[in-house]
DNA sequence: CGGGTGTTTGACGTCTGTCAAAAAGCGTGG
DNA sequence: CCACGCTTTTTGACAGACGTCAAACACCCG
């Protein structure tokens, strides 16, 4: 079933993206099976990626194991920029997932609108960070679950492609706080779980309240 | 060099600082005291700016007037991108500081290093987030301080700039545990404190291995 | 219908937030 | 130079939230 195939050829991506197609040289669409990697830390980064349909998980493994997810992107938005020459992170395929790989041109236009895309990223990290540095479960879950709400079109009724280890590992809590804080939600009826990925806000204000 | 084509010709791969001298207008330096604005949200972002001396703290307030504190710039790093035509948050000059604005051109030249700032910007913003992602508060106190010797030219003795509420607002915490680890990271030797805000690293190898 | 993975729930200990008070800095003024 | 008052920092006591360990449950695939 899965209810990420949806999102396929789904055109509606919106807020966060940028119309590449007339000025940047475009590929065909690679795709990814669940879990798959897309780059690896130190691989040369000479590339940027646009989510044509799934979800991508950006993540760095810390020495003892763990691992912090530093985003998520969702069809329509474009990953891959890295300071330097080397990537520095994984990008991963969270679910089926096709990528549209994109060599940035040399000539003025394409670098502006790499300009904006990167103000996007530090935008999109900053917020992240404003969601991770809150100081209980509920208030980053309900962060989190209003941002994935505004990326999916503002839509009440949406999929979450990713596990609940991954989201706890972008929140910086572990999967049984996730799990408890889910239950608590849904107890509270402010969200409704159709299945354990398929989310319904019933109450935008609320949790939306619930973020400080 | 990079993926995205823009270092050309640029060799220091080093983190903060960039030459900007000969490549932007710049102005005059204004200096600013201690807890003064530089910047508000809502407020034009058309220019950006570099510290001379002393530090800024860029920070949003939460509706529950909890603050975070998203980034610290020292001196020698520019600050002031935003994604959009204003300020989403405020910029404070935390000690007595001298900023020179930077009016960016328009030319090629110019586009090319301020995307060059931004992706600086994203891979600090993302090294916050695995700091502040960490599950202890020994661990974040210990990603911070290895990150200040860091960028202080990895000195085993360095100041702080910022107070004991900056340092919890930047990593999520109270200021009680702030006090609490730093008296630990002292009776454990791994620091000495002169001051209240002079840090003296004693075993840095010792508190690199805390940071996970 | 099994087996494996992912998720939920429970019990318990610990870390950290909260509230409160004491101590230490620091600038001002006598 | 010392005294004073304010702010910042530290320390303590306590409670609550979350991590850890463990087991049960749900779901998917063959």
């Amino acid at each position: 079933m899965n209810a990420i195939g949806i999102n396929a050829g789904d055109k509606q991506a919106h807020a966060t993206a940028l119309p590449l197609a007339s000025l940047v040289r475009r590929s065909a669409v690679t795709t990814y099976t669940a879990g798959t990697e897309i780059y690896v830390p130190g691989a040369l980064a000479d590339n940027f990626y646009e989510v044509e349909y799934g979800a991508v998980r950006l993540h760095r493994l810390l020495t003892d194991g763990r691992r912090q997810v530093v985003a998520f992107y969702l069809a329509g938005e474009t990953f891959g920029f890295e300071a330097d020459r080397r990537h520095t992170l994984f990008a991963e395929a969270i679910v089926a997932t096709g990528v549209r790989t994109i060599s940035p041109g040399t000539g003025e236009m394409s670098a502006h609108h790499v300009l904006k895309l990167a103000l996007q990223a530090v935008q999109r990290a900053q917020e992240h960070l404003t969601v991770v540095g809150r100081q209980t479960a509920v208030e980053r879950i309900a962060g989190f679950l209003v941002d994935m709400a505004e990326r999916q079109g503002n839509l009440e009724h949406f999929d979450l492609p990713m596990s609940r280890l991954d989201i706890a590992d972008y929140l910086g809590i572990t999967i049984e706080t996730v799990s408890r804080v889910f239950a608590k939600l849904r107890n509270s009826r402010l969200i409704t779980l159709k299945t354990v990925r398929s989310v319904k806000i019933n109450n935008m204000e609320a949790l939306a309240s619930l973020c400080a």
